[in-house]
DNA sequence: AACAAAACCTGACAAATATCATGTTTTCTT
DNA sequence: AAGAAAACATGATATTTGTCAGGTTTTGTT
């Protein structure tokens, strides 16, 4: 499917908007689209970005290898986002490698277009940096959370925050599925502690499970819990 | 104490180095010195703050509050760093306070002097993002951390990273003293634990202790210990 | 449909960390 | 230099969380 950047709506999601006409172009020109299938490795930290993926459809996990050998998830990348454009900036490795939580398609933009017109155009930077500025903001919200909240707390947030940011299916289960390992990653924990308050969750009400699949049954009882009531 | 911005060394070290000679003449011109003693602070979390904070010297802490009432404690801004960027880019009440940790001399220059470079100058953009990009890394690092390694790791590598960074004095304390408070809301723990850790590194001779200031005995065992070994 | 692999689950226990209580030392202020 | 306030310290205990070990269920593949 070749289709041309100035078209594609997931661009009015990303910094890619506050580009002009003929910036446009040139990414449109040099883009690759790529396919990736759940489980597959768009990019792997230490890797040296050649330029940055934009994503069409799907989820990808951002996550980094901590020291004893667990990775931690630092972020979910969807549709309309930008994944490398840190490391293209800063003309390093990549920090974080990014890996299909189902099937994923981007468009591969090779960072000479990207670097070239932040320099030429300050409002695409701007627009870039107003992006960045808000992961920052996230970052630091989740660094609070990581230290302040216990366990069970960041779990129920975690729920929320897919139900809040991904929906739910016709029969009300999160669109995202995310495996309890994935989940316990995000939210910085042992699988097994993962899998034992989700069960607590369930045995409460406040959620259903079908397999890995799950239903959000009492979304107050939830949040009372993540505000520590 | 009227000095110019052209000729502030504290400049080479943040993203006001890719200004012009007219940018740097208007900043200097609109720019308020302003003083604040140990312990004030400079603003507050939800604060719309109209400026960013250029630190010519001292140091002040960033801290988020947390809902059961703890600081954390995102970063230390030094010598050179600019504070309230982030806020000032989205146009938001900033997400976190900055109080004084010794006594602190700060420039603050008006947001429309900022912004109004950010719109004309693209070198100046693109070096706040640059510097952005490396602060959102930073809490990346940070985050990792916070999930995956031990207090006692945690308060090991906060005081490697005291001495990296601040250096100590002809007596080999840590030049920047932090309380042990102050520690603990960086590691993000409770104030007793740290205190018990600090103890134990006491006892088996990594440090060296007089009332709150520290010297680093034994950097190998600490960072060993960091490294999980 | 059968099989293997992966994911999920649970119990028992150990380790890490928080909390509460109380006392001591240091630092600051006058 | 004295007194008050803040910071530091430590014990006892409870809670949280991780680890190991062994199961069961689900999922994917042929």
């Amino acid at each position: 499917m070749e289709t041309r950047c100035e078209n594609c709506i997931v661009r009015k999601f990303n910094s890619l908007r506050a580009m002009n006409k003929e910036e446009l172009k040139q990414v449109s020109d040099a883009k690759i689209s790529k396919k990736f299938k759940k489980g597959e490795a768009l990019f792997e930290e230490g890797e040296k970005l050649n330029g940055v993926y934009c994503v069409r459809d799907g989820v990808s996990k951002l996550s980094k290898l901590s020291a004893n050998g667990k990775d931690q998830i630092v972020k979910l990348a969807t549709t309309g986002e930008v994944m490398g454009q840190r490391a293209v900036i800063v003309e390093e490795p990549t920090n974080l490698s990014a890996v299909a939580v189902n099937d994923v398609e981007v468009c591969f933009v090779p960072k000479e277009i990207i670097v070239d017109s932040m320099h030429k155009n300050p409002d695409f930077t701007l627009e870039v940096l107003r992006h960045m500025a808000h992961d920052l903001k996230e970052a630091d919200d989740v660094i609070v959370n990581m230290s302040q909240k216990t366990v069970k707390q960041r779990v129920a947030e975690a729920l929320l925050y897919l139900k809040n940011n991904y929906g739910v299916d016709e029969e009300g289960y999160l669109s995202l599925t995310l495996s309890r390992e994935d989940i316990a990653n995000v939210v910085g924990t042992a699988t097994e502690s993962c899998i034992r308050i989700i069960s607590e969750f369930k045995k409460k009400g406040y959620i259903k499970t079908s397999g890995k699949r799950i239903i959000i049954a009492n979304e107050k009882e939830l949040q009372d819990l993540v505000n520590g009531f």
